[in-house]
Order: structure tokens, then sequence, then C-alpha cells
DNA sequence: CAAGATCACTTAAACGTTTCACTTTGTCAA
DNA sequence: TTGACAAAGTGAAACGTTTAAGTGATCTTG
């Protein structure tokens, strides 16, 4: 038979509540409240006589009634540019871990890479009431961060003026490249940069163009968005054999190039060689096993993380940024250019 | 100078509250919540009046407050074994792009293959009083699915008894697999699988060892666990050249396999063709590419949400199972085989 | 023009917590 | 015996909303 006291009522299991708790074991609200959080002062006996009512009752909190007392939800925000770009499933998995350990839940937003749904995302979680964001924009404007004012804010591979950041030494990842290159007897050296309006992509090329210009010849220097498809451009580029080596400012791209030169019947590394930038997991999946400069993705990620919690914890305010350093990873894509 | 009124008090630009909202226009709560959502009956300049207000004070509503009035929080929840497994990323974007068209967020917890991380993972999402969980287990052992008697869930992929769930007709898929193998020509086929504690798994292997039997001869049946390394039963398997062909029953053991022989000097597809399953993205990039079977993970992702949007808001009970096509995607990894 | 009906708006209770302030009881030192 | 103090517990306000019920106006309509 059917309930139906008033039509739309919820199915009635509730959840259920403090006060019943309370109630049931005879105790005042203040009192459930009290034994739940470990807090306030009671009496060992009556503190494990409500515990195992609680527990009898499959109680558990409400915590947007906790939020909505405190000022603390107990998530925080994540906000990507794309998930299936496989340079974040890590850095989301390391968040994700590292708020866990602090009983934290993490609502992630993918924002495709468009501005509107981000600031769209932004929106949701300052209504939400996030306590704090880690935040890895689309790019390195910043429309957005006007609505983050009030909400503890680290921003991860961008730099967005106002907000704490931690980066990578993309600049010295980018030297390393090129230096790999040149150590290996390459004299003539393209770059496949990433998106330029990128703070970070703009570090690593012009390390590597530096580098490159000092100790031989810059062949080419040309743009392509963060996918393994190729623009024309790009093509043309590597078709012109005009280098035996090149670094690739991002390791999607990477792979592009490399299946684009073989299916040029360019031998990779034979007759030309690649370093990427990244090190994403298809990296070493790729044949030949992709070069490229690791960047520890997770230790930046919980430092974030520990930043926020920093933040709210101690209500401190400080503005700064870290660097963590990156590294050469050998590979196979790399060899000693064929003699002239 | 530092403010100190109490101490650890919030740095006080705090979000402007309701209340506030409502004072400065002059109006009653009532009125000013009428506006914002639309709802009640105000008159037309009265409500633009209301809204130009909390405009300009920069107003933003705090679901927590809501929540805890209407028991909805505009929350819901995605369960995964493990983001960097390269299955899941797509499966995740599909499921926030399908919320946030419904103006929900979600909570994204990685298990990292623990079930007591899985329980946990429960447990937090009930106490944020998630509106739904799309779930998609570690295993079928259903111990944590007895906490979700309140919320509703769907199960993707895998099968909890009481549950709603959204499958792949994964028997479909290997016996795709078999045919595909056998009409090239092979007659000796080995089958790699997956954990076999998995039903869907099973499902696509037994399948496929059907058809295999039906027309040929099971070289071999070994087990592996979801990853690109492979256990020395699976290594042996493949040296043992037993079999000129092998179906394996998800794509990153196929990548593993497919290098593993490479590195053995077995030619894929010219001495070993080989068929995976699921459509992982890096499937496309490996060499040679990977034939597979594709499923429609974000059309189930899709649906897994529509499916509990339809549940809370019809209020409907229904259990059902739902289950998707899986598509051959020819790609390079399967050949004739060579005559004997 | 009286009686409803409609419109625009307000009052106040309720949601599930936390926590400050207070009371009661018992202990112990002087 | 008294008073101070600690321990154990309670009462009630507050957090920011939503919404049922109520209140006057103004508008219809016969």
């Amino acid at each position: 038979m059917q309930r139906k006291k008033k039509p739309g009522a919820l199915p009635p299991p509730k959840r259920a509540t403090l006060k019943e708790v309370a109630k049931t074991a005879g105790v005042s609200l203040a009192s459930a409240s009290y034994a739940v959080n470990g807090t306030g002062s009671l009496g060992e006996s009556t503190r494990n006589h409500i515990l195992q009512v609680a527990g009898s009752l499959g109680y558990r909190q409400n915590l947007s009634a906790r939020a909505i007392r405190t000022g603390k939800t107990g998530a925080i925000g994540l906000i990507l540019p794309d998930l299936t770009n496989p340079f974040f499933p890590a850095l989301a998995q390391s968040v994700i871990q590292t708020a866990r350990q602090h009983a934290y839940s993490v609502f992630v937003t993918d924002t495709e890479g468009s501005a509107d749904l981000e600031i769209e995302a932004i929106r949701l979680l300052v209504e939400h009431g996030v306590d704090g964001i880690v935040w890895f924009p689309i790019g390195d404007s910043n429309q957005a961060g006007s609505l983050l004012t009030n909400v503890p804010t680290v921003v991860i591979d961008r730099t967005i003026a106002g907000f704490e950041s931690v980066q990578a030494d993309y600049a010295g990842g980018g030297h390393l490249a090129a230096e790999h290159l040149v150590l290996a007897g390459h004299t003539s050296i393209g770059i496949v940069s990433g998106p330029t309006d990128i703070l970070s992509m703009r570090q690593r090329c012009d390390a590597a163009a530096n580098y490159i210009q000092q100790h031989g010849k810059l062949a080419f220097r040309v743009t392509n968005g963060f996918s393994v498809d190729l623009e024309p451009k790009v093509k043309e580029a590597i078709r012109s054999r005009a280098a035996t080596a090149v670094f690739v400012g991002a390791d999607l791209i990477a792979l592009g190039v490399m299946q684009y030169a073989q299916s040029q019947k360019i031998r990779v590394p034979a007759q030309l060689s690649v370093v990427g930038f990244d090190d994403i997991p298809w990296a070493q999946m790729s044949s030949p096993p992709l070069t490229t400069i690791d960047m520890p993705l997770g230790d930046m990620a919980v430092e974030a993380v520990e930043a926020l919690f920093r933040r709210t914890d101690e209500h401190v305010e400080l503005r700064r940024k870290v660097v963590f350093d990156t590294t050469l990873v050998e590979r196979a894509s790399v060899q000693r250019p064929a003699k002239g």
C-alpha cells in the first residue's frame, strides 16, 4: 500500500537527525552535538551512550546544516580546462587524494576550454560555499579572478595577478631539453610550441630558443593547439626536414609530431629526434617512447591543496609562488643526428 | 594595520546575504527570496528593483542554506576506481558536462581501487547530502551499496543488486571481437582477460571464448590486472606463440600485450593480431593503432545522469538496466595469419 | 455597491546544526 | 560549614534560506 500524506512528499526513510538521536538517547540536543563532534565536556558514559544510539540510528552529519553555522562546507573546488587531456587526470587524482586526507570532498569542474564556462563554474562553486579552490585557468587573462575575492584560491601552472600560485620551472625545463638536444650533437633544431597566450608555454619555448640560438641554429618555431592533430604550418615545418631535432612544448603535441613524421617516412629518432614537455602517461607508451621534461605534477597538486588549508586554518593571507624543479627523462626519441 | 575584533574572526568581506539584499532594497525577506528565485507573485518593478540591488551587492545564493530547507543540494557524486586509468576521464567529463546542464555540480571521488575508500567516499557524499550518485564500483560485490538506501544511485558498467544500472553489451562486444579474428582467418586464438571478479569482464571474455571454441581453438586464457604491466603467466602465454591472435579484455592491457610482444620480436600484427576492448584514447595512438571494441561511454554517462534526475524530479523509483551497443573499430592491429 | 477574487507583499516558522551562556551537582580546601 | 571551583549537562539563539499562511489593497462583476 502506497503511503501518500502530502503529494510530492519524499519517500520517508530520511536520514536520522541529531535531534532524533538526542531524543532517543534521552539527552539534550547540545549534548548530542558535543558527543558526535568530540567537543564540549561530557561524561564518558553519556558520550558512549549517545554515540551508540547514533550508530544504531545510522546517524550521519548533515554537512549543509553544519556549514550554515560554521561557514565551512568541507568541500573545495577544482577547476580544469579539459579532463580528457592526459595531462590532467594525475593532477585531479592528487588533489582529490590530498583533500581526502583532510576529510574534504572535491567539486571537479571541467571548463572545456571555455572562458564563459569557467566563470560559470566559479559562480557555482562560490554558491556552494567551497572553502577553497584549486584553479588551473584556461589562460593567463584574469577576468574570472575578480569573482574570487572571498574564496582562498591557488592557481596551478598559470599566473593570475593577485593569486598564490604553484608552478614548475618551465624555463629551466626548456633549457634542459634544448641542452639535451645540443649535447646529442644536433645543430639545427626546430621548436613546436603550444598556445602562446599561455605564459608557461612561452617560458619553456623561449628558454629553449635562447639556448638553441646560442649553440646552433633555430630551424623553425611554429605553434599548435593542445592536440595530437597538427596545423598545416607545423606539418610543413616537419616535412621540410630543416631540423634534425625538435623541441615540442607539450607531450600531446609531441606525440602528434612523431606520428606525423613517421607517416611521412621520417624515422624517429633516426632522422628526427624529438623531446617533449610534461611527461604525460602516454609518453612512455609511444614508439619510440618519448624523451621529455617531467614536472612533479602530483607534488604540485599536494602543495596547492596544502597551501589552501594552510590559508584557511591559520588565516594567513600569504601571496607567494612556489616553483618546482623539472627534470629530463630520457627515453628513446632522441639520438645523434645522422652524419650529413 | 591588522584588524582584530575577535580573535579567529574571519576576514570581513563576506558574501552578501539575502537579508541584506532585502533590507537595502526596502522589502521583506520573502520578497527578496521570491525575486531571486523567480517564484511567488511580485510586481515587475519591485522584482527588478530587488534584482538590481542584489546585483550591485554581488549577492550569490548560499546553497547550503537552501539545501537545509529544500533538501536539495544541487550536487551529485561521481565515484570512480581510478582517474589515471585512461578509461575514466571521458566518463567523468561527460558526467560533469551533463550535470552542468542541469545546474548541478559534481563531487568526484577517486577510490584508488580500494573498497575501504569506496565506503568512506559514500559516507562523505551522504553527509554532503548529494542528490544522487553515479557509481562505478570497484567490483561487483555490494557491501558498500547498503549505505546508499536514501540516495538515488545509478551504477555504471557493473552490476550491483538493487541498483539501476547502465551498461554496454559486453557479451556482444566479445562476440564481435572473436568473430573479427576468426573472419580474418585465425584459428588459434588466445584470450587475455582483465580481473575476473568483474562481471562485465567475464561476459566479454566468455562470449569471445565461446565463439572461438565453436570456430577454432582457444589457445590459452590468462588473466591480468588493469595495467600495461603484464603478469608472468601472460608473458609466458604470449611468448609461447600458441596463438596467432589474441583478444584482450581491456585496451590498457592490450597495449601492454602489444608492447611486450614487440619487445620479444613478435611483430604485431604480422605474427600476432590483437583486438582490445573499451576504445580508450591511447588505442589510436599506439603503433600499430589498436583494433578494439568501442562502447559509447559518453552516451552512457549522459544516460546515467539523466536517469538520476528523472528519478529525483519525478519521484519515480524504477529499477531498470539500460544496455548500449558496442561496435568494432578496425584499426591496424589485426591481419590475416601468416601461412603455416 | 457589496462581495468575492486577484494581486502584491509581509510575517514567521522551519530546516539541522553549533555554541555561548547558564544551571545543577558534587568535591575539596580552609 | 562555607565558598570556590570544576564537571556534566541543558536552553536557546543563530546561521541563510524557503514557503505556507496571512493581510490589505485594488479590481471585477452581477
